[in-house]
DNA sequence: CATGAATGAGTTTTCATTCAT
DNA sequence: TATGAATGAAAACTCATTCAT
């Protein structure tokens, strides 16, 4: 027993909970939005009473943002993870994006509610700033690579943009039923065809 | 004097009022989300009173529905009109490209719209209905020059949330200053890169 | 009909309502003081749905403060009217007394909510000003006439502090059954007993 | 930060607990008001766990009265002692005088507590009575004296609530910074004033 | 038809009180 | 006995919708 994980009544814990609320609160802000739901609708799928959520957090403001930075978070950690640093940008662009995938079919809800609530107004300067580091590390890795003549030349942020929006498009089309699930077989089409859209052409 | 435009007091018409209120949703839709926007806020922005709202809508779905379904057809509208039926696959492909990003230059706020009340639970049958069209042509259209052994082979869906995605993020790069503004060198740079990850490998 | 009091389907206007939820207010807040009241009482003794309140008040706060402001201007008019600037000071003391049990006598919820809410954290700025020009002039008065030797010589406030809270006292006492209502008897001999407590001893 | 808190490091008692709660009730309820403290606040600052207020206290309303009983008992018991029983009635007047300043200067958060919630609808019968107690012997004396052709005559309750209202009037004058704290020449001017006030005019 | 004041259910948030430990 | 997490009723405030004019 110890104090930042006292155990109560039913046998949980604090930490238990606050877990059981920003879990709660990520699948309906990932169903609903954020204006769509309602702290009283979280604290029930939580398991808890209205009042409670305010004793772990201020507002409902801070409740998304926790959520937020929780799961980018994660989403940058699973990215980083194994990053092979010393491999070529082939090798790299396939950890990438199997690292990617990866995340969104084991944390589905979490991926939609970051794409969902990707630059909100409600967002607070902590969150802008875990998305920053994401979008800078993006960058550093396209502008080191195209000046190596690995890449394709684009004018800044387009290879960046296209990469993570033709896999944030093939996810959602996964969701909406416009494609089968994210299939091996589908990961590895979809990567060589990535792949052939970021190389320098005169490549082989 | 014809139904469809009775001339009012104020030499305003049914169809003028009508067009400012949707013009005023699509604008707050845009920027604020549908819950994050009041009906008496778009009756300000419209100059109409927010009573009046309700005599062209039934409710504040209607209207967004409203919006959505006249914006998705104005968007299919411009990827269609001229569309190189007669063409080789890449020029469909130019083609394509260029409409999506003429429209969302000309139209940025409706590009924005759409994007984000993309499959929200307040959409209605009709709205799904014309987003299920649009789909099923892009579905077609891959299909079709797959077939013909011009276009990767791929599972179903993915070529088309590949592309569809690649132009989403890279607009959302531009709004969101990852990117400089779509430049026509962007534009080509991106739909080369495109057409490298659709195009069969082997072809020349 | 004009613009400053439409005229509504209940026959009341814009300014009636407004009246109506003012005199609620001063009656709950007087009676509960600010926090004590909720603003659906206000609306329920005001006969009006909650929300109504808030088509004429930003909130809470700017109903206390409409309350205090409008009642302590009218105080404050009430003594200056008919002041006696050219009498001598037992004249203006007269004037002063007289005109201030007017007031309470008249408008004795005013009186206790002036009162009660005197000081209070949530007055604004333009409130503390109408409190301000009333100290200013109570103690210009005294300064002129302790100067001519009139007045008893007291430190700064003293005299000016006595003689309103002597009032404030009897009123409070005939509100609390301390004492018999303010009778024109007891008003003669409050007056006379505070002009000896000001007046310069070794005049006669 | 209260005074006792050391003293329950080691061997607390229930009487210093139950002081603590007391004391903390008494400055925020003289600083915010009955409504505006919440109970945990108390329990804060008197440095116990909020549910332990309620070993002590039967409900919020019972501090409340509780301490406005203590602390006009406090007040009472200031003014009595030592009283001049056999004096006359100047020196009696002094006494009181004296003795109630003294009071407010010593223990400024209890004076002003007790002002704020005089005849408070939250305050029960006990709390009533001890301040009727006062009201009986601040009459007693007025009407003996009177009687003794000492006193200015006056309606019942008109020269308790003149002198008590004066007093009030300069100390609080004084926390509003509308007069200098109470010097002993501020007291005595005062002093002067008052008994002017009160005395039969016609004696010397 | 157009209006916009009025409504009241719904929102987020607070807090007096309870109770398992 | 003391604790403080949990509660849920009630607070202030918002807003989609209605309806008398």
């Amino acid at each position: 027993m110890n104090i930042h994980s006292l155990v109560m009544a039913d046998g949980s814990t604090r930490e238990d909970k606050k877990e059981c609320i920003l879990s709660a609160a990520l699948e309906l802000f990932a169903e609903k939005g954020f204006h769509g739901t309602a702290v009283p609708e979280i604290a029930q799928k939580a398991g808890v009473a209205a009042g409670t959520i305010y004793r772990y957090f201020a507002s409902k403001e801070a409740i998304v943002n926790a959520v937020y930075q929780r799961h980018k978070s994660q989403l940058l950690a699973s990215v980083m993870a194994d990053f092979p640093y010393d491999g070529n940008a082939r090798a790299q662009v396939h950890h990438f994006i199997a690292a990617t995938f990866g995340f969104a079919k084991k944390h589905p809800l979490a991926f939609k509610f970051l794409e969902l609530h990707h630059h909100a107004p409600y967002l607070d300067d902590k969150s802008r700033e875990v998305e920053q580091s994401v979008v800078a590390m993006a960058n550093g890795f396209v502008e080191q690579h195209e000046h190596n003549k690995v890449l394709r030349k684009a004018p800044q942020g387009v290879l960046a943009g296209l990469v993570w929006g033709a896999m944030v498009g093939l996810i959602r089309a996964g969701w909406e039923g416009r494609c089968t699930e994210l299939t091996p077989k589908a990961e590895i089409a979809f990567e060589e065809a990535i792949w052939d859209a970021v190389r320098r052409p005169d490549t082989t």
